[in-house]
DNA sequence: TATGAATGAGGGTTCATTCAT
DNA sequence: TATGAATGAACCCTCATTCAT
C-alpha cells in the first residue's frame, strides 16, 4: 500500500488531509484543520506544500496511485478478459469500502475543483481508467464471454455500480464486503452473459 | 413541473440558487453571488430566506418535490412490478440529464452539508425512494419476473447506475438520452432476467 | 479644494490613507492601520474600496485632480510664458510644503508600485505636467525671454529642485513658504535668463 | 570603488540585497528573496546579518561609503571652491545614473523606514554632505565666484537637481551621461554667476 | 557555517449575517 | 420589501525569525 509520495511528513499531512477533504468537503475544511489534524501550525504546513490547491491536486495524484497499485497493477497480467473484469470489481469494491482506503473517493467528488493542468492531468488518469474497462469489454466482447453491449456505457455502468456506494455503504451494516462485492458482481456480470 | 414552494419569487431563488450551487458547489457559492444571479441585494435576499443553511434545505426539498413528481408520483400506479421499475428508471435517467432539471443531483453530492434536523428529514425522503425500490423487487420477484436477488443490493446498483451519470454524461456527446436510458435499462434489467 | 471624489465617506477614507502612506510607505502601511485611521474596520472599508491596490490608485488619482485643480488649471491662462512657469513654481512649492496637501507627493514616492493599466494611466497624467514644462520653456525660448537650452532637461531641473523639497522641508524651519518658493525660483530662472 | 565592508561574502549580500531594494523597496522585499538572489537560504543568511533591518542600515552605510569614495573624496583636495562644486555634481550625477552604482538612491527612498539610533547615524551621514555643499557655496561667495545666495537653499536646490533624476533618468534615452551632467551643470550655475 | 523545519504574528480579502433607513 | 453600510470571524497565505541538527 506504497505510493510515489515521497517524504513521510508529507505523506501524513496528505492522509490527514484527505481524511477531512473526504469528510467535509474541499471547500468545507479549511487550511487550519489541516494543521490541527497534522498536530503542526498552519505556517509549518506551508513548509511542505504550497497552496491549497496544490494539495489537493497532491491528494488526488496519491488517491490515484492507490488505486492504480491496488487495483488496476494487479489486475494487468490477466489475460481472461471477463476474469479481469471481475478481479477489477472486486477490488474496486474493497477499495471503496476498507476504512483505511475509502478517501481515495475525494478524486471522485472534487471533480470541478481543481483547474487548469492540475484538472486535466488527474481527468487524464481516470480516462485511462475507462479506457482499460472499455477495452476489457471490448475484448470479453470478441471472444463471445459477453454479448455485445455499447462498450462505453457497459464501462460507466460498472463504475456507478461500484463507485456510488461509499454514498451509502457502511461498514457496520448487514453486509459484509464479501458478500457485497459478489452481489454486485452477480448483478452486474449476470446481464452480459451472451444470450444462447 | 410545479412544485410545492409558494411564491414565485421564492422559487426563482431556488432555481438559481440550484444552479449555482450545482455548479460551485454549497461552500463555494456566496450569497453574493445567489444575490446577483438574482438580481437583488444581499439584504434583500434574506427577507426571504433565513440563512444559508435553511435555503439549502429549501433547495434539496425543492429537488425532492421535482423528483417524485417527476418520476415517482407518474409510477405509483403501474401495477406491473418490472414495468414499474423500467419507467422508474427511464424517467430518472431523463431527470438527471436533462438541462432543465439535473440540478437535482444537488441533493446527491451535497448530502453531508447539512446537520441535524434538515439532513434527517432529506435522509428520509430519500430512503423513501430506496424503499420505494426495494418494494418494487420484492415484488417482481414474488411473481417470477425477476430472479431472486438481495432487493438492497439490487437498489442500490439501480440507483448507481442511474445517480453516476451526471459525472459523466454531457448532453452534446454521441448518446441521446433516449439511447442512454434504453442502453442502461437493458445492461441493468437483463442481469435480472429469471434463469431458464 | 475639491476634486472629483463622488461620496464623502470614499473621500475621507482616501484622506487617511494617502496621509498614513505617505508616512509610512504603500508596503508598510496596512489596510488595519487604514482602518483604524478611518475608526471602522476591514470588512467595513471593503464596502469602499475593491483592493488595496485599487486604494492606491484612486489616492494618486485624487492627488492628480488636486494637483491640477490647485497648480495647473489657475495657470493656464496666463499668456505671458516666463510668468506662467513662474506662478507654475509657486503653486506647486505651495502644494508640496503646506501640510494640508503635502500628501499628493505619494504620486512621486510610490512611482513603481501600480502594474498594469494603472500604471499606465498615472504615468500618463504625469506626463502632461512634463509636456506642459517643456511647451512653456519652448514659449519663453521662442519668445526670447529665457536663452536657448534644452526644454526637457528643463522641465526636469525644475521637478528636481521642486518636488525634492518633501525630503527636507520641515514647516517649522527657519524659511517661510514664501521664502522658500522666492529663493528657489530666483536660484532657478535666473540660471534662465539671456546673455546679454 | 571598494568600501569598508569586511567579508566578501557579506559584501555581496549588501549588493543583491541593494539591486531588490531599489527595484520593489524594503517592505516589498522579502528575506527569502534576498536569500533566493544570494543563492543561500534564509536561515543560512541570517549567519551574516542580525535583522533584516540591521541589513538595511548596513546597506546605507555600504551606500554611504561608496558615495563618499567616488563622489566626496575625490573632490576634497580641490581648492577652488566653484571647480569643488562643478566637480561634485558630476561626479554624483555619474554616481546616481551608472547602472551599477544608482543602487545607492536607495539611500533616499527609504528614508524613514529605519528608526531610532539607525535612523540617526544616516541622516547625520547625509547631514556631512549638505554641510559640505553648504561650506561650498559660502566659501564661493566669499570669494566672489558667484552671487550671494542662501546657501541652504542653494545646497537642497543642488540636491533636488541631481537626486531627483534617479525617477526619470533611462540609460537608453537620448542623453549620454556626458551630455546631461553638463546640461544640469549649465543650467544651475548660470543661476549663480556673480551679477556684473 | 549551513539548513530544513517550524512558528506567532500579521498580511489582504471574503464570508454570512445584521440593521437603520 | 428593499438597501447601503457595517461587522466579527474566518479565509488562504507570507513574514521575519529561531533552532536542532
Amino acid at each position: 500500500m506504497n505510493s510515489r509520495v515521497s517524504s513521510p511528513k508529507l505523506r501524513s499531512i496528505l492522509q490527514q488531509a484527505a481524511k477531512l477533504i473526504y469528510l467535509k468537503g474541499y471547500e468545507g475544511t479549511s487550511m487550519q484543520d489541516i494543521a490541527d489534524a497534522c498536530g503542526m501550525t498552519k505556517a509549518g504546513l506551508y513548509h511542505h506544500i504550497a497552496t491549497k490547491e496544490a494539495l489537493l491536486l497532491s491528494i488526488m495524484h496519491f488517491g490515484m496511485d492507490l488505486f492504480e497499485e491496488l487495483v488496476l497493477d494487479p489486475v494487468q497480467d490477466i489475460t481472461d478478459p471477463l476474469a479481469r473484469l471481475k478481479q477489477t470489481m472486486a477490488r474496486n469494491v474493497e477499495l471503496v469500502t476498507n476504512d483505511t482506503t475509502k478517501e481515495v473517493t475525494i478524486i471522485l467528488h472534487e471533480h470541478s475543483t481543481l483547474t487548469g493542468d492540475a484538472q486535466k492531468a488527474i481527468n487524464a488518469r481516470k480516462k485511462v481508467y475507462v479506457r482499460f474497462l472499455e477495452t476489457a469489454f471490448e475484448q470479453a466482447m470478441a471472444s463471445g464471454q459477453i454479448r455485445k453491449v455499447n462498450s462505453t456505457l457497459a464501462a460507466f455502468s460498472f463504475l456507478g455500480t461500484v463507485l456510488w456506494m461509499y454514498k451509502w455503504y457502511r461498514s457496520d451494516g448487514a453486509l459484509t464486503p464479501q458478500q457485497l462485492a459478489d452481489g454486485i458482481g452477480d448483478l452486474f456480470f449476470k446481464g452480459l452473459e451472451p444470450t444462447p
